[in-house]
DNA sequence: CGTTGTGAAGATCTTCACAGCT
DNA sequence: AGCTGTGAAGATCTTCACAACG
C-alpha cells in the first residue's frame, strides 16, 4: 500500500530550498511584466516590491541560483527571465491532462494563463460517457476508460484532478499507474501516492477557513480593544460526548451553558 | 499608498502558529468524515494518517488549542470537531462575495463544498452590464457599480476575486474600501492592501511551475542515474543583454551555443 | 557611490523521545 | 498497557547588516 506522502520528505531539491522554489514563479511573473515594458535592468528592491516580498529574501533566493546580478546596478531582466525559466523547467513544454471536466475542470481548461508558461492542455478526461467527444475549450473530452492510453500517447507527466472527492484517489492511482509523477489536486481529499510522485493541492475551502480564523481574531481584538468582556452571549449548544472534568482550554474553553 | 503586505507581518495569532492554523481545516475535514461514520474516538495516529500528516505534528498542533485528548484513549471526535470549528470561527456564518463571474467565478459559485462549512455565497458581482440579473448557481449577478452597497448590505467581510489580472487591484481596493478585511485572490497579481487586511492567493500557474521544477529534477536524476552526461543537445537560444564575463551558475550555467 | 551576495542571528516549524496520565 | 502532551533538538526559513564589488 502506498504511504500517504504528500509533501516530499526532506529532499533538498538540488540545493534550492523549497520556499525559494515556491517564490521563483512570482519573480518570473514580475520579471516578465518588466520585460514586456522593455525595462532592461531592475534592482532587488524594485523587483521585490513588484513581487510582494522583501528585498533581502529576494537576494537570498537568487543567491541559490547563482550570481546573476551586477553590484551597483541590479539584475538584467531578460537574463534573469531566462535563468529562472530554465531553473523551473519552463524552457520545455509540459503536456498536462485534466481529469474531471465539471465546472472547475472546464474553467481550468479555458484558463489562459495556462499555456502562457510552457504548459499545454493535452487532454481532457471525464467519466461521463455523455461528455465524450464534447469539445471544451476547443479540446474534445475523452473517456476515463482510455486514461492509460491518453497519458502515454501524449507523454503527460503532470495531471490535474478536478473530480468529485470520492473519485479523486482512484483517478490518482490510475494516473500514477499510467506514468504521471506530478499531480495538482483540486479535490478536497488527501491523496496517497507512492514515493517519487509529487502532489500539490489547491483547496478553496481550506483557504476560506484560514481567512475566517484571522477574521474572527480581528473581531475579537476589536471587542477586546473596546473593553468588552468576551463572553459569547448565547452560543450554539456544543456537542459533548465524553465529558472530562478538567479541560484546559487556552481561554474561551467551553461556553457556560451546557446541555444535559 | 498601501504597502504591499501580503502575508501578515509576524503577528502570533493568539498564540496559535500560522502553520498550525493552516492544518486545522485538514483535521476538521478528517474528523467530519469520522463523525459521519459515527466513530466516537480517534487516536492521534489514526487521525494523522487520515489528514496526511505525522502524528507528532498533529499532537503538537492540538496542544496549542488546549488539552482536548484523553491519554490512553485518544480524542473524542465530536468534541474535537466542535473545538476546531470554534477555533476557526466556523460556528458563525460568513457571507462571501465573489467578484468576477467568468468561468472560474461561476465554477466557484457552483462549488458545493463552499456552503458546507459556514460559508455562504452572499453575492456575485461582475463588471459586465450584460450579466447583471443573470442567475448563476441560483444567485442573480449584480453590477460592480453597486459593489459598495452590496458589501455593506450583506455584511460581507470576505471577498473572492476571480477577475482578470488587470482588474484585480482595483476591485481589491473597492472591496477594502467597502469594509472587506479578508481576500482570496485567484487573479495572478500581487495585491497591495493596507495593514489589517489578509490576502491569500490561489494561483494555478504557480502550482504548475513548482511541479514542473520537481518534475525536471526527477528527469535530471534519472539521466544522472543512467550515467548520461547531462548536456542539452540543442537548447533554445538563450536571451542575453548584458554579457558579464564571469557568471557563477551552480552547474548548467549558460548553454554553450551563444547568439552573436 | 549604489547594489549585490552572504555569513550570522533570529524566528518559525518539525521531529524526537519520553514523562505523565488514564 | 496505551496514548497524549511537551520539552528539547534539529531543520528550515527569514531577516539583519555589512563586506565585497562594479
Amino acid at each position: 500500500m502506498a504511504t500517504g506522502r504528500t509533501h516530499r520528505p526532506a529532499t533538498r531539491s538540488r540545493g534550492i530550498p523549497e520556499a525559494t522554489v515556491a517564490r521563483l514563479p512570482l519573480y518570473l511573473r514580475a520579471l516578465t511584466a518588466l520585460s514586456e515594458r522593455s525595462v532592461p535592468t531592475v534592482s532587488s528592491e524594485e523587483l521585490a516590491a513588484a513581487a510582494g516580498v522583501n528585498s533581502a529574501k529576494l537576494r537570498k533566493d537568487f543567491s541559490y541560483l547563482g550570481s546573476y546580478g551586477t553590484r551597483g546596478v541590479g539584475y538584467d531582466v531578460e537574463y534573469l527571465v531566462y535563468q529562472i525559466s530554465r531553473e523551473l523547467g519552463l524552457t520545455q513544454d509540459w503536456p498536462v491532462a485534466i481529469v474531471g471536466i465539471g465546472n472547475l475542470g472546464a474553467a481550468l481548461a479555458n484558463y489562459g494563463g495556462f499555456a502562457s508558461r510552457g504548459f499545454r492542455v493535452a487532454a481532457l478526461i471525464d467519466a461521463d460517457p455523455a461528455m465524450a467527444g464534447t469539445p471544451v475549450a476547443g479540446i474534445a473530452v475523452q473517456h476515463t476508460d482510455d486514461l492509460d492510453r491518453i497519458i502515454s500517447d501524449n507523454g503527460v507527466s503532470i495531471g490535474v484532478i478536478t473530480t468529485p472527492p470520492g473519485a479523486a484517489q482512484q483517478v490518482c492511482d490510475r494516473l500514477v499507474a499510467a506514468g504521471v509523477t506530478s499531480i495538482l489536486n483540486f479535490a478536497p481529499t488527501v491523496l496517497s501516492v507512492p514515493d517519487g510522485v509529487d502532489v500539490r493541492k489547491v483547496d478553496l475551502s481550506i483557504e476560506l477557513q484560514i481567512l475566517a480564523f484571522h477574521e474572527q481574531r480581528k473581531a475579537g481584538e476589536e471587542a477586546a480593544a473596546e473593553g468588552v468582556a468576551l463572553e459569547d452571549p448565547d452560543e450554539e449548544a456544543p456537542p459533548m460526548r465524553a465529558t472530562p472534568a478538567n479541560r484546559k482550554g487556552p481561554d474561551g474553553d467551553m461556553p457556560a451553558v451546557m446541555p444535559a
